[in-house]
DNA sequence: ATTCTGACA
DNA sequence: TGTCAGCA
C-alpha cells in the first residue's frame, strides 16, 4: 500500500537510462542521503515522476551549479524543518536536526523528534519540499529570515 | 534479465 | 565512482 498503484512507478535501471547515469550512481544518492527512494515489498527501488525530478534536480546542482554530493546534502540540511513541524521545544532540543542541522533531519531518522519518530520521511513535507528545484531556494531564503 | 547488499586487486 | 560477488 505504500507504493500507489494509481501512478507509474520506474525501476532503478530505466530510470538510468533515462537520465544517461548509472545504476549506481543513483544508489549512491541514496546512500549519501540526498535522495529517498520508495521500495517494493520485495525491497526493489521504484521512482515516479517527483523522484526522477528530484535527481535530474541533483545532476543539474552538479554539472551546472558546481556542488558536490556534500555541497546538496549540506543544502539540505539547512532547511528548518523545526518551523514547518509541529515539534515542541522540549522536542527541539533533543532533535540532531534541530540542534545541530549537519544533516537532513531524514538521515537521523532513529533520534528524531515528535512525529518524525514515526513519520515515512518520503511522505513528510520537509521531504516533498526539499525535492524540488525551484522550491529548495525559497525554502534558504525562508530560513535566513527566521530567528533560530 | 534485473535488482539488491556489501566489499574493494 | 566503478565493479565483482552471490542471491532472490
Amino acid at each position: 500500500m505504500a507504493v500507489a498503484e494509481t501512478k507509474k512507478w520506474l525501476k532503478i535501471g530505466e530510470v538510468a537510462r533515462q537520465l544517461n547515469i548509472a545504476v549506481e550512481t543513483i544508489r549512491m544518492y541514496e546512500r549519501e542521503g540526498i535522495f529517498l527512494a520508495e521500495k517494493t515489498a520485495s525491497g526493489q527501488r521504484v521512482y515516479n515522476e517527483a523522484d526522477v525530478q528530484w535527481l535530474r534536480c541533483i545532476r543539474q546542482l552538479i554539472k551546472v551549479k558546481g556542488l558536490n554530493i556534500e555541497g546538496i546534502r549540506r543544502l539540505l540540511a539547512l532547511i528548518p524543518c523545526w518551523a514547518m513541524k509541529p515539534c515542541t521545544p522540549d522536542e527541539r532540543e533533543n532533535c540532531p536536526a534541530y540542534l545541530t542541522g549537519e544533516r537532513p533531519c531524514w538521515m537521523d531518522k532513529a533520534q528524531l523528534a515528535g512525529n518524525c519518530t514515526t513519520e515515512n520521511c518520503r511522505a513528510c513535507t520537509v521531504y516533498q519540499a526539499a525535492i524540488n528545484c525551484t522550491n529548495i531556494k525559497l525554502l534558504l531564503h525562508q530560513s535566513q529570515g527566521r530567528q533560530v
